[in-house]
Order: C-alpha cells, then sequence, then structure tokens
DNA sequence: TTGATATTAGTACCAAGTGCTAATACTAAT
DNA sequence: ATTAGTATTAGCACTTGGTACTAATATCAA
C-alpha cells in the first residue's frame, strides 16, 4: 500500500511541517498505519509531540513581539559615531522580497537607510523632512547590505542636518539616498 | 495576605495576558492560594486554559504567516485605474510610531507610497529607480492616511514610467514623492 | 447565629502523549 | 525452507495540565 517507510517518513516530515496541530492519530489515520508507527517514525525523526510543536509556534511569535520594538531602526547598527557617521547591515531573508521575481522589496532598502540617517543624529527628535534616493541595482534574499551614513552638513537657523546615505552589497553599490532631517535641538 | 478576590482576579487576568505560559499550579504559588481557587478564577474571568491559550498563540502566528504575503502592498488599495491612478489607506498604529515622540517612522509613509506607486503600474516587475520624497508633516497613531498615486508619464525608450504620490491625513498633505519606476514592458 | 460567599480538598475522567515490553509480519539471504 | 533482521502493531503503566463535580471548611457581614 504505502512505499516504505523512507517514503512515509519524508511525508510525514512535509505533512507536520506544513501543518503542526495535527496529532498522531490523524497521520495514522492518513498513512494508513498504526498510532505507534507513528510514533516511532516521529522518534527516528526526532519530531516532538503535537504540544510541543504547538509551544515552540507560539514561544516563537512570542520572541517574535519582544523583538519587535527593536526595529525602531531597522538593520543592526555596528559602528556610529553620532552626528558623523554611521554603518548598519541588514540581512535580506525571503521575507523582505516580491514573490514574483526575488527582488527586494525599495520599502526595506528605505527603511534602512532612513532608519540609519535618524540614528546618527541622535536628538531627541529626529525627522525625516526631504529625502532624494535611487535604487541602483536590485538586490536579492541573501544579500547582505552594507549601509553608510555621512552627516554631510547642517543648517542650524532652520534645525537642518543632511545625511548622504549609501548601501552596498559585496562591494557594489545598491542604493543612495540623501536625507534632509529635521531636530529638536540646533546643536 | 490577598486582597480579595478582585484584586487577585485582575492581577490574574494580567499575569496571563503578559505570560500565557504559565500554569495554574505557578499561579496558585504565585498567589498564595490554592490550584482550585485559581481554576475557580479562570472559570469566572473566562480564561481558558494552559494548553488553548498557547494553542490560539500559535494558532495566531499561523494566520499571520498566511497573511503575510499581502504585505507585498502597504495599505490597502480601495481603488485602482492601471496606469494612471491608484488609491490606498493606512492605518497607523502604535507600531508604526517612535515611541519617543509618537510620530510615524518615515519609512512606513514610504512604503505605502512605494507599494502604491508599484501597483499601479501592473508589470511583471516593476521596480523603483528613483525616488524624490518629502515628509510634510508629522503623522501620528490612529491616523488614516489616503495616498493617492497618478502616473505623470512614460519614457517607454528606457522603460520608464513617472509617478507622482500624496498622501494625507484629513485632507490635510502630510507627504508627497515622485517615483521613477522601471517596468520590463514598455507597453 | 445564621447565611452567603470564598476557599480548599478530593475524586473520576480526558487528551495526547512517553516509555516499555512483547507479539506478529515482512523481507531478504543463506 | 529456515533464519535473521527490520518493521509494524498491541497493550499497559504513567505523565501533564487540565475539566467536571461533590463536599467540606473558612471567612465575613448582617
Amino acid at each position: 500500500m504505502k512505499r516504505s517507510k523512507k517514503e512515509r517518513q519524508s511525508l510525514l516530515t512535509e505533512k507536520i511541517a506544513d501543518n503542526p496541530f495535527v496529532t498522531d492519530e490523524q497521520l495514522a489515520a492518513e498513512f494508513n498505519v498504526s498510532v505507534q508507527t507513528i510514533r516511532l517514525d516521529r522518534m527516528e525523526l526526532a519530531i516532538p509531540e503535537l504540544r510541543e510543536r504547538i509551544k515552540d509556534v507560539a514561544a516563537k511569535k512570542y520572541d517574535e513581539v519582544k523583538s519587535l520594538p527593536l526595529d525602531e531602526v531597522i538593520g543592526e547598527i555596528i559602528d556610529i559615531e553620532l552626528d558623523n557617521r554611521a554603518i548598519s547591515i541588514f540581512d535580506v531573508g525571503e521575507e523582505h522580497v516580491f514573490q514574483r521575481n526575488g527582488i527586494a522589496r525599495g520599502h526595506h532598502l528605505f527603511a534602512q537607510a532612513n532608519s540609519l540617517a535618524v540614528a546618527v543624529i541622535d536628538d531627541e527628535l529626529a525627522l525625516t523632512v526631504k529625502s532624494n534616493v535611487a535604487f541602483v541595482k536590485p538586490v536579492r534574499a541573501g544579500d547582505r547590505v552594507v549601509t553608510k551614513a555621512i552627516v554631510k552638513g547642517k543648517n542650524p537657523e532652520k534645525n537642518r542636518t543632511f545625511v548622504e546615505v549609501i548601501s552596498s552589497v559585496d562591494n557594489e553599490l545598491v542604493f543612495k539616498g540623501e536625507f534632509e532631517m529635521y531636530r529638536t535641538k540646533g546643536e
């Protein structure tokens, strides 16, 4: 009936990955084997029981919630010299690209650049007033985008700071932009 | 020791909301009451048992995963005329604003505008090449941002389309931008 | 002191398992 | 065909974190 243990086990792995909410009993019925066989399979494949799987999913969700406030900055800042320059990296994942063509959605690159421009200012209130950006080259999932922000000039009377941002992947320019930032204190 | 049932129950509601992974036993120990009391409290408050709570969290996460591909477009498109114009709305939530000052992070407005510029093109492949944007007025949590994209011109030789985007809250301009888009087919 | 409300205790039962032992079934090689 | 080895099935005791229900106390207020 079923094409061997191997096949069943690989199907099983898939099934569970696809829907972690399925019980051994349901799986047994689906594969026309006993519940015990399913249990043995899970053991061999080191797949935890239903409750553990569900807990894992829930726990992951919880981690996410906790790490979300960190999206105040998109990308990880690895170097910063306030009011001068800053560098951040951002790893592009599957969730950042268009399904159709695998190219990163522009707003993620913009978000990284904009976040960095805000961060480099370090004022109680730093807001983007204007920006001028160019998406030079497509970025894809798996790429590591390195973004540098450089403070170029100021207009203290108007509380403005100008920041230039360039992003590259493997030392190739993929994005550049100029940001005009507003700050509360003219410094 | 404990200030009445009422107080305990409100603390309990909080505790569980804060950490759905806690068992009745742990709660009983924490409140210095018996496990049964905790159970009675949960019944009165209609709080489901641990496993159900965890399942709920996990299920929510699963729904999210399924609805995530919808973030191909930021904001909800309410009207669209391909290669001509489009309108989307985006409700700003607490998660979109800076904690410090309650003002929406620029990239969300940009994301809405950029998404709409992509959507109005409707080509297999529409990419942002350049954009020039201005954040005219701060946007806050609770604001409903209405964004309009208008196709302004084309350069068929270069496969370019120019889109103008303006966003407003309560008919007041909050954002404007020009987007230069690349498309595969020059149409 | 009487009632009402709150709390605790105890029992039977459930789902979805784990862990273990033991009996079959199937398959392949000698 | 017999034997070995893997695969499958069955059955039982036990575990968690409960539900459902009954019954005994405690606490407090009129």
